[in-house]
DNA sequence: CTGGATCCTATCAGATACTG
DNA sequence: CAGTATCTGATAGGATCCAG
């Protein structure tokens, strides 16, 4: 598997790729509450719990512009946008819950308790 | 899904927690590469393009103590040390292709080519 | 051959303040 | 309500040098 360019940015290998796309702390959180219905901003905000306003904006963002999510914007007074999950988005879903089992394994594995 | 800790850190959700176990540039194409065989340091070093002497040696470290290769020294001059792949790495080896498919596929839908 | 330590840089992400 | 800008600390990762 050679190496490859994106957007200026040299990639080793596909997962890295992939990892880049839906990756980070906040985009699958994210696409995993849109996948069934349509959100405002401020119930995303609500929903995720410790995300920053900051990195909300900004993961959104990216996620629209790669193609993941749609955000539609209503002329009124107080802004009202949406956000939704698009065919590039749906496709990303179970992979997110591939990994979450994944996950929910290992923590058994290794004995992860939750914190009370 | 409520938060945890392990090892002092804050989890949000099992992805998080499997991410910081197998994510990293690193840790999935050494775990790839031990999948079906031993390898000495040297070897991985020469399999796995632009890892640096740093990079290999902490992800190594990483990987050992939380059990998913492990670490044989032999006492001979000059040194001989072979690792090879636990349960818990192979478990995580499905993972990995389901990501690296879901990356080829991303990449098709991006029409991203190769770099000559 | 393998590994450790140090220094340096770029990027990520949180806090905060300001805007229509 | 939603978004932008700035500052700052934390972390990942590269280059280089030394060691058994």
């Amino acid at each position: 598997m050679p190496d490859f360019l994106f957007n200026n940015k040299l990639y080793y290998n596909p997962v890295e790729f992939a990892m880049d796309r839906i990756g980070g702390t906040w985009k699958m959180p994210i696409l995993w509450r849109l996948k069934d219905r349509i959100m405002r901003y401020g119930e995303l905000k609500k929903d995720i719990p410790h995300i920053t306003h900051k990195m909300l904006t900004s993961q959104l963002r990216e996620l629209e512009e790669e193609g993941f999510i749609v955000r539609k914007v209503y002329p009124v007074v107080p802004p009202k946008v949406e956000y939704s999950i698009t065919e590039r988005g749906l496709a990303a879903i179970p992979i997110i819950e591939t990994i979450r089992n994944y996950g929910l394994q290992l923590m058994e594995d290794f004995g992860v308790g939750y914190k009370k």
